[in-house]
DNA sequence: AAATCTATATTTGTAGGACATAACACACAT
DNA sequence: ATGTGTGTTATGTCCTACAAATATAGATTT
């Protein structure tokens, strides 16, 4: 574990002793719960001082791969995939086209999830739906209350079983609420997809009769409507 | 700019200086480029130690929210979405329930971006595409080198436009070549799916045509009979 | 007055010392 | 065998110090 100190100068010893130590978890293959040498064995070896290796290890700290117990020592942990998304996807850090981009790809996901959901509902799940949309509350002909919003989705989500999925999905559902609460009067109608807007309470026969097909167009319908609307409108920002 | 040290006694001081100055940031709407106070002012109004708030710092640059200049000061940056994703996303930190769960959500994003896939794309995207196909090397029934595979999948990517879907996607791709290298004699094939296989240059077609509906069912099921494959045989560790 | 040089202060990156506190290990006494 | 006490270790935090690069203000020169 030694390794040629400003090698790269453009690289602080920060960046390069945070590199050394992620790469000597994996080369080694260090599973969860194995411990890791202490910071000051860190430092000598590295032969850098103590605060660099604390910054890189709070670094990776952050990230979920290592967890320090006070007193005892550091072992190596599983990350939580997603957990460091949260912070940065923050519609007050990330650009207009960096948010349209998330509501773009939740667009895709949303609907590409239609398998995974149509295999996996059971009636339960569908009279839970059914009991979120009865208490829906459309505050306007089509805007309904954000708590509204991120339930029935989310619940969507749940159904998958996957962790990652849910996960990156209700990361990026505040970000629609965030859209949502810039535009008191958003109303995703135009003359085009007038006809095809598309409720919550409409997905549903689609989930009861297990139709793939049919419930892919409903909710592709049911998002791009909203995800055409903010972008033909500019009301980010 | 103040809070209570050791307001909360499970969080360290850095963890807590931490979150203060992202909320100090998002607060205040800092947009990218203003600069932020150095970091003894910041030690100073913290009321902590220097190293503490650096270490706060530290992680915050790593997530590209700040960057510092040196000699100069810091400044507040856009943060890159996915960039944080890459150093998680490695399947030697992760378990194989998580790698699962990304590989599902693979297939999730492939198939869900196929309308976007088919508006944007143009006819120098075929041919582009046609022109990879060709140099493919089968090294088996059904086995393609990684780097064709990689450059196949990418190529589809960039054909959203979405930096957000390309970044996601071209992260998840690796997890797909370590498992294509667990096993040498991978070979998805079993009775259930021996008809549908679907090859890349099998998608083509689909692409020319336009053929939304064609060309998703034809994705799903190439990745599909890929990933159930992993699924039902193990392959992982 | 304008341009240039110079000294000083500022700021990040890095090193290293110090201490509190908690957990552990081990010897020792009961 | 159990309990006690002591010393060691590890993290968390604070502090001082300095190098190097930059910005700033002031002095000097033209």
């Amino acid at each position: 574990m030694e390794f040629n100190k400003v090698a790269i100068k453009s690289l602080t010893l920060v960046d390069q002793v945070e590199e050394q130590i992620l790469s000597y978890i994996v080369k080694n293959k260090l599973t969860s719960g194995t411990e890791i040498p202490s910071e000051f064995i860190l430092a000598e070896n590295f032969n850098v001082g103590r605060n660099v290796v604390r910054e890189a290890l709070s670094r990776l700290r952050m990230l979920g791969i290592i967890e320090s117990r006070k007193h005892k020592g550091m072992v190596v942990r599983e990350p939580d995939v997603m957990k460091n998304f949260s912070k940065v996807v923050n519609p007050y850090l990330l650009s207009k086209q960096s948010l349209l981009n998330l509501l773009d790809l939740r667009v895709s996901i949303e609907s590409g999830i239609t398998e995974l959901i149509i295999h996996n509902i059971t009636d339960e799940d569908i009279m839970e739906i059914e009991s979120i949309v009865s208490k829906h509350i459309y505050q306007d002909e089509m805007k309904l209350k954000v708590e509204n919003e991120i339930e029935f989705h989310s619940k969507l989500y749940h159904i998958t079983k996957n962790q990652a999925i849910i996960d990156l999905l209700e990361m990026i559902l505040p970000l629609f609420v965030y859209v949502n609460e810039k535009h008191e009067n958003f109303k995703p109608i135009n003359e085009k997809n007038k006809g095809k807007l598309i409720k919550h309470e409409d997905l549903i026969p689609f989930l009861k009769n297990r139709d793939v097909d049919g419930y892919r167009q409903a909710i592709y319908n049911h998002l791009k409507a909203y995800s055409e609307y903010v972008k033909q409108n500019r009301i980010i920002y």
